[in-house]
DNA sequence: AGTTTATATTTAGTGATTGTTATATGTCTA
DNA sequence: TAGACATATAACAATCACTAAATATAAACT
C-alpha cells in the first residue's frame, strides 16, 4: 500500500498545542527521542507518539532509528506553505495599519 | 453572559478548509452576505453561518445587520499570530536551503 | 396583513481527534 | 539468556467538529 492519500495537512498539523510545542521543542534540541519528548508534557508516550505520527505525515519530523530508540528531528519547509498562504494577507493588516495611521495623522 | 473563554484559536481556524475559503472569499469581495457566501459552497447555510462563528471567535471576521441580512468582513490582523509563530522557524528552512547550496557548490 | 427572504438557533447524528491501557516487537545490558 | 528499556500498534472510550433539518425571529415586498 502507497501513501497516497495525507489524512492531515499543515494547517491540521500545527493545529494542535501539544503538535506546535513539539515542534518548537525539536527546533530549540535538534534531534530527540520519544521518552525525552515525553518527557516535557503530562500525556503519555502513545499520545506524543501519535502526534509525532501526525507531523511525520506532513514531513514536518523526520525521524530514524538509533538502536532501541527513535530519534526525532524537525524539518521545518513544509512551514513555507503556510507562509506562502498568510504572505497574501499580509495587504490587508497592512492597509488597515495605512488607515489608522492616515487617521491618527489628520 | 461573557465572552470569557474563546473555543477556538486562530491556528484551529484556519486549519478548515472551508474556513480559510470563506477567508479568501471576504479578501476578495470586501464585504458579502450569508447567502452569498454560501452560493460557493456545497454545504448549507447553517454549516456555512457555524463556520462564520468560529472565525468571528477569533476576530477574523467581523460583521454587521444590515436590513435583514447581515454582511461578513475580513479582519485580517488576527493572521499576524500565525506569521510571528512563523518567522521563527524560517531560519530553520533557509538553514535547509543555505546547506543545499553548499552541498551543491561543491 | 400576509408572504417571502435572510439569518440565527436548537437538536441531533456521524465521524474524527485525543487520549487511555494492554499487548507485541525489538534492543541494550548485566 | 534474562531483564529492563524504547517504541509501536491495537482496542477502546470520551470528547469535539462538521453538517443537516427543523424551528424561530425579524425585515422587506405586494
Amino acid at each position: 500500500m502507497n501513501k497516497t492519500h495525507p489524512k492531515h495537512d499543515i494547517y491540521v498539523a500545527i493545529a494542535d498545542p501539544t503538535r506546535r510545542k513539539i515542534i518548537r521543542l525539536l527546533a530549540d534540541a535538534d534531534e530527540l527521542p520519544l521518552h525525552e519528548l515525553t518527557a516535557q508534557f503530562q500525556i503519555g508516550r502513545t499520545a506524543v507518539s501519535k502526534h509525532l505520527a501526525i507531523l511525520k505525515e506532513t514531513d514536518l519530523v523526520i525521524n530514524r532509528k538509533l538502536g532501541r530508540e527513535t530519534r526525532y528531528r524537525l524539518n521545518a519547509a513544509p512551514l513555507q506553505e503556510v507562509k506562502d498562504w498568510l504572505s497574501f494577507y499580509e495587504k490587508f493588516w497592512n492597509e488597515r495599519a495605512t488607515l489608522l495611521k492616515k487617521i491618527l495623522e489628520e
